[in-house]
Formats: structure tokens, sequence, C-alpha cells
DNA sequence: CTCCTGGAAAGATGA
DNA sequence: CGTCATCTTTCCAGG
């Protein structure tokens, strides 16, 4: 197990800091929270806003576009020393594709400089190159395929072109809505529909509702353009089978050893590629980047149009919208906090070539931005306030847990349901002069950072049960759902029109720059965002998120989960019949108790017999093992019913009592309950005991369960040497938890401190004598929960069911419990 | 006939 | 290098 152990830990460090953590404590100064999107709170005075002003004309001067744009489109993107990569020579053959973009799209991006660019941006957007998902389902298949496979992209540059022009043919002509939205894009028209999206149809989305739009502009395109590296890239390793193989062709390593994904470049490094670090770094990136974001809620001015039909207007292209000055003072230390999003240097190190590629990206890019249209959306990864003077957003109804995604190779599994069978609703309340539309994309399950998913993109479902009205744009490589809300539905929708696309993860972790793993990755959360236009003609962006959903099949054995159990204790003679209830238990499971020493080694185990004759659905009977070792006065030890080796549930904690004790004795654990305190370090017995906990009267074993013990709600932490899965997570899933960075960010309260140097920033606090485990809680969850339970005040929320695991198995590997 | 689903076989990955 | 346990992705079939 240990091994096993070791090898998810690493998985997950992986993840993580590709994920979310950023790496450096540079942007300690970011002010929001990314993870904390959610919670953020604008009423905080300190938090700086965003107003975006719109400039219709003008083009923002280069510098100003590049510091807009970084603020709006990627916090990094400020600092980013784009120096670095301007000095780096661009590559041709990023060049002709940009080119040739450039001039298919018509947007040349004079005005840019490649000095202006910014890295950052490819960085905070999961590389486009990734994205190529985002595409997401156009349909169902593909969009990646082609996209992301560069190579079908890039490759054919030439095509390229072609497709580019007929998508842009296809933007005149048709609505924007059509183009993306169906899910019958399907093919290769991936790319064209970026494409269009982008550049051609800003109107496609409603620009009056949707600022979004303005996406394009904005750093998606740098990222993207990484697509355009990638696509560059990929391609001329031509040795990539084709872009799709059918199987996940190349075995993607983990470690990103892929030599294909890195060809171009070496560096593995999670922000491997300036390029490529898209979801690195921008993860981490982002993160530091954030800051901006910290602003909370992000008002942007400008959109005057607002007002405008959406369809009649046209976005256009420019969308990304600028931040305009306002923001300087919250941009001017952003950029001085952060120096660099996306760690140039890093970038710079192994990339120069990469390098030359991201400045290509910029064509693109730049079209977008100068065009002097007003707003763009904040960069999807910003974390955004889900309230802020009265409006808020709100996830009135939450989806199911579970939703199976379906791949491009499949039909459509459904729109997202809830789990009273209806559908998830959002409701915005505070505001109801005009109509808003509403954002929505599938979003990372990391609490920490919420960014887009690189695997999993949203999917419009359409039929006749789907009463709710919607588009699909691309933004920044990821694809988005523009829903209306109307004041006449209370402003309010019910989501019956997004399914979740799963992309393959060898297509996505090839991208350049994807640093992402898909692997075990499978949970994702729903972001909606929405623009509120305020009185002064700014815009107020509000987000908040579903809970985690996991998106993977389930299988035949799911995480069981514990419930609750009676008794919780026993004599140490055990034989008496435990009752446990919970969800995927059965007599097909296997219960073991087993009690670790301070070091978290295991010093007993033992299975429990089951009694199938006394089990049924979903509780079991088990009959407590003996316990074999001296004792002297009262042991907890912890059990853990079985689903297989990696499915087990979180420990729970079971005390025997020594014989002599009078049995009828229960104790009632903060350890079991409460046990966020418990930590693993801590011995348990003796904190327990020591720790007054008292006892209580327990029921008679032999008795039915007349109370239940249930777990605590905080999961009770386990040592953390125990078992790889017993540990409950203290990753924070959920939204309640902190922002880590708020507290930096701004005075918002949050009751947890912020950790500096916390990778993710996640959103727990660690006390000081811990911080190491904060460091460490990227890489070593489950340690890291233990020590955060420790902690005062956690936020975090756990999901007792799920996993056990967080922290070894990664967020991914818990499964979800749809509890239904 | 299309869309949803639930299941599962076939492959891919890691341990 | 082989085996096993998992995961992922592709197919099937029924409603």
């Amino acid at each position: 197990m240990s091994t096993a152990n070791c090898a998810e830990e690493l998985d997950f460090r992986l993840i993580f800091e590709e994920d979310g953590r950023q790496p450096t404590g540079r942007c300690l100064d970011v002010r929001a929270n990314p993870s904390s999107t959610q919670n953020l709170d604008l009423q905080d005075p300190n938090l700086n806003i965003y107003h975006h002003h719109v400039t219709p004309q003008s083009q923002q001067q280069p510098q100003l576009q590049g510091t807009q744009y970084g603020a709006q489109g990627n916090p990094r993107a400020f600092d980013c020393p784009s120096i670095q990569i301007t000095s780096i020579a661009p590559n041709n053959h990023i060049d002709q594709c940009q080119d040739v973009q450039g001039a298919e799209g018509g947007y040349s991006d004079a005005s840019w400089s490649r000095d202006q660019l910014y890295l950052p941006v490819d960085v905070c957007y999961r590389d486009q190159t990734l994205c190529p998902s985002p595409c997401s389902s156009l349909s169902s298949r593909s969009w990646m395929s082609d996209l992301s496979s560069c190579e079908s992209f890039s490759c054919t540059y030439d095509d390229v072109e072609g497709e580019l022009q007929d998508a842009a043919r296809l933007a005149l002509g048709s609505p924007h809505g059509s183009p993306l939205g169906s899910p019958g894009c399907g093919g290769g028209a991936f790319g064209v529909e970026l494409w269009q999206q982008k550049y051609q149809h800003p109107m496609a989305f409603s620009p009056a509702l949707s600022p979004h739009q303005s996406p394009l502009g904005s750093p998606c395109h740098s990222p993207r353009t990484s697509v355009t590296e990638e696509s560059w890239l990929n391609r001329r390793p031509s040795s990539r089978p084709s872009s799709r193989p059918t199987s996940p062709y190349g075995k993607r390593r983990h470690a990103s050893s892929d030599p294909h994904a890195c060809s171009p470049s070496p560096h593995h490094s999670p922000s491997p590629t300036p390029g490529a670090s898209p979801r690195g770094s921008v993860t981490d990136d982002t993160w530091v980047g954030s800051p901006g974001a910290a602003l909370g809620a992000l008002l942007m001015s400008g959109y005057p149009e607002l007002d405008v039909p959406s369809k009649t207007r046209r976005t256009s292209g420019q969308q990304m919208g600028l931040l305009t000055g306002q923001t300087d003072s919250g941009l001017e230390e952003l950029r001085t906090t952060i120096p660099f999003q996306d760690s140039p240097g890093e970038e710079s190190h192994d990339q120069d070539g990469l390098a030359e590629l991201f400045l290509q990206v910029p064509s693109h890019f730049s079209s977008g931005l100068p065009k002097g249209h007003v707003s763009s959306p904040p960069p999807l990864d910003w974390p955004l306030p889900n309230q802020f003077n009265g409006l808020e957003l709100k996830l009135e109804v939450q989806p199911k847990s579970y939703h199976r995604a379906h791949y491009e190779t499949e039909g459509s599994r459904g729109s997202l349901k809830a789990a009273s069978g209806g559908h998830p609703l959002v409701k915005l309340s505070g505001f109801s002069e005009q109509p808003v539309s509403m954002l929505l994309f599938i979003g990372t399950a990391d609490d920490r950072y919420l960014r887009p998913h690189s695997f999993y993109q949203v999917h419009r479902v359409t039929g006749k049960t789907v009463t709710t009205s919607c588009h699909e744009q691309v933004q920044s490589n990821t694809k988005v759902l523009e829903i209306p809300l109307l004041p006449e539905n209370d402003m309010s929708a019910s989501i019956d029109c997004a399914g979740i696309l799963k992309l393959r993860n060898a297509d996505i972790e090839l991208k350049k720059g994807e640093t992402d793993i898909g692997r075990k990755n499978t949970r994702v959360r729903v972001v909606f965002r929405v623009a509120v236009p305020q009185a002064d003609g700014q815009i107020l962006w509000l987000q908040t998120a579903s809970g985690p959903i996991e998106c993977s099949q389930r299988s035949g054995q799911e995480l069981p989960h514990v419930d609750s159990f009676s008794p919780s204790c026993c004599c140490g003679d055990g034989g008496d019949e435990m009752v446990i209830i919970g969800s995927n238990i059965s007599t097909q499971s296997k219960v073991v108790f087993l009690e670790k020493g301070p070091d978290g080694k295991t010093m007993w185990e033992m299975e429990a017999r089951i009694l199938p004759e006394k089990s049924s659905g979903s509780s079991i009977v088990v009959q407590v093992p003996p316990y074999i070792r001296k004792q002297s006065g009262p042991v907890q030890v912890q059990f853990y019913v079985s689903n297989g080796k990696r499915r087990r549930s979180l420990t729970q904690n079971f005390t025997f009592l020594p014989n002599s004790h009078q049995r009828g004795w229960e104790v009632l654990g903060r350890i079991s309950h409460s046990a966020p305190g418990f930590s693993a370090q801590a011995s348990p017995d003796l904190s327990y005991y020591s720790s007054g906990e008292l006892p209580v009267h327990c029921d008679p074993p032999q008795n039915p369960p007349p109370r239940l013990h249930h777990p605590p709600q905080p999961p009770p932490v386990t040592l953390p040497t125990a078992l790889n899965y017993s540990q409950p997570s203290s990753m924070p899933l959920q939204p309640p938890l902190i922002p880590p960075r708020a507290a930096l960010v701004s005075p918002l309260a949050y009751s947890v401190p912020p950790q500096p140097d916390s990778q993710g920033g996640a959103g727990i606090s660690v006390s000081p004598s811990l911080s190491r485990a904060s460091f460490v809680t990227s890489v070593e969850p489950q340690k890291e929960a233990v020590l955060l339970n420790t902690v005062p005040v956690l936020n975090i929320k756990q999901e007792p069911e799920e996993q056990p695991t967080l922290g070894c198995l990664g967020l991914q590997e818990i499964t979800l419990d749809d509890g239904e």
C-alpha cells in the first residue's frame, strides 16, 4: 500500500502543481483568491474593482493594451515579462500561422507589438493548445481532435487557411449561434469555430447580454495561440500519430515525459513552455495573477452596449475588454506584485523556441483587442465574487454530484441534472431591471483554484426537453454556454441545456503547455458567471460554482461511504454486531479494523466478518473482531469499508474498551465525530482520552443500534501514514473554502489565514508550526489534511463520502457520491 | 430516427 | 518483463 500511496501522492503533486498551486510565492499579493471564487467578498473596501471602460475605437496603446489586457485577461499577463519573450526569436512556424490567421481573420495585429504580448496570457489560459478541447462540444467529436491536435490544425496550415476562410464565411453568414453551438459542428471545424467565435463572430455572443464575448481578445488568444504553437509544434514532430488516435494514442506519461508534447521544449516543468505553461502555469500564474481577480467583482464599464440587443451588436472582436485605467492601482499592484505570472523565467529558459511561438500568438490576440471594442469578460480563471452590493448569483439547485460525461465518439449523455430529478437552477438576485446573460463553463473541482477544466467542456444539449435557450461560444479555448437570465423568469434559469463533454486525455495532454494530467482527473464544477450592468455604466461580474461533479463512468464498485454505524465501541473481546449504514456498501464489501501507532504504522489489523443474513440494502452488519493486543484502557482503532484495493471508505473511529470495562460505554469521540481536530501526529488514543472526551453511555453492543455513530462532519482525520485512502480530504473541494489568498487579498473576512506559501493557495490555513504542512498540501494532501484539521478554523468542506483520499488519490480519485 | 443511458469490452497505464 | 488492478475510451443495445 505504501507504495501505492506514494505513487498516488506523486501523481497528486503533479496534478496540483500543475493545476493549482502556484509554485511561486511570488504572487503573494494576489488579492483575489482564485479558489474561493465563490466567496469573495466584494464588500470589502479593500477590494479593487476593475472598471472596464469601453474605449470604442480607440485602440489601446499597446502598452495599455497589454496592461489592460493583462488585467483582464490574465493577471499574470501584466508582468509577464513579455520582454523575455520578445527577445526570443519568433518561430517561423508560428509566424506563418499567425499570419495566416491574421490575414484570414482579417485581424492583423499590427497594432500590437510583440513586446506587449504577454505570455502570461497564454499561460493563464490553459493553453489554447490544450484547450482544444474547448471546443467542446462542438460536436462532440473532435473538436479537440481537430484543434487540439495541432496537427490537424496546424499541420496543415494550408488547410487551415482554408478553414479559416470557411469559418469566416460561416461566421459572416450565420448568426453566431449556429456555427458554434451545435454539436453538429463537428469536425474539423473546431478550429474554425474558435476562430469564428473569437474573431468572426463577436456577436455571436450576445453582446448586450454577454460581455464575455470578449473572450477572444483576451487571453484566449494568446493561449490558444499557443494552439497555434502547439499545432505547430506538434505538427512538426509529425511523429505524433494522427492527432487523434483512436486510442489514446500515445500513451502519455503523466510525467509529462511525453516526448511529443515536449519535443519542442524540453522543460517539463509544470510550466514548461511558456506557451505551454498554459495550464500549469495557468494555474500557477493565474493564481498569482489573479490578483486582479482579487478584486472580486469586476466592474467593467463600457458596456454601453448592454442595452443594445445583443444580437445586434458586434462585439466582436473586441471583446477583450481592456481594463481601463482605473485599474491602475490595482493593476499596478498586480504588476508589481506579480512579477511574472508565468514565471517567465521558466519559460524563457527552456523555451526559446516556444517563446517564439508565443510571440506569434499575439497576432490573433492583438487582432481582437485593438479593435477597441469593449469589454471583455474577465478571464475564466479569474476569481470573482458571488455577491456584491446586494447582488448575488446563486445556484439554487445544485447539480447531481455525478454526471457521466460523453466522449466525442459518443452521443450526448444529456444535460446536467439536479439530485431532485430536475435540473440545476441558477438565480441572480438583487437585479431585475433588464435581461443579463449568464455564462456557464466547466471548471476544475480544485477548490483552491477554480479555472476551466482542460479535459472537460460544456456541451450544449438540444432537444425537445430542453426549455432553456442558450448558445455556445468559446472563450479562451474554453467552451462557454451563454444563457439569458430574464426578468420575466425572475432572473433565474434552469440549466437543462448543458451537458459535459470529455476530451481524450491524450489529446489534451499532448498539447504543448498542458500541464494537467487527465488520468483520474474526473471531477469538475460547473461555473456560472453573470455580467450585471451598473448604474454608472460599469459592469459587475459575479460568479458562482457548483459542487464537485464526478464525470467518469461509475464502475460497479463505487467508493463506499459510511454514513453511520453503531455501536462505536465494544469490549476487546469483540464479537459484537455492528451495523454500518452508508452508500456503496454491500456484503461483498470488506470491513477492516486496524490500529495505527503514533508513527502511522499499522500495528494491528483484522477483517470483520460480515453477516449477510442481517445485512440489507444500504447497510451491513458485521461482527466486530476481537482486539488482540494488550490494553489497559480504552483503545481507539479505526475501521473502513472496502470495495477493493482502491475503494475504501474513510476510516471511522471505533473504541475497544478494556474487557474489564463495563460494556455499554461509548465514547463519543471528537475524534470520531468532530474529528477535525484529530491528527495523526498526536497519538489518537492519548489525545482522545486525555482531552477529556467524554465517554458516553452507549448502547449495548448487541443492541441494534439505537443510535448510530455518524461520521464526523468533517471526516475524522486519520493518521497520515495510515492507509492511503483513509484520510479525509482536507482538500477543499467545496466552495465553502475560503480562498487561500483571500486573506491576502483583501480584508475579506476570512477566518482562515492565508497561506502565502501554499502553493495552490489552498484555502486552508495552517498554523505556523504546520506551515510546512501547508506547503505539503499540494503534494500530500492527506497529510495536509491532517494538519489542517488541527487548524482552528478550517473551512474545508469535506466530502466524507468521497474521498478519503483526496490527498493521495487526488481530487479526481475520489468518487463522488451521487447520492442517487 | 435521434437522443439518452447503462453496461461493458478493449486498450492503456501504472504498480 | 510479466501480471494484476485500474482507468479510459469505444461500442452496443434498449428505452
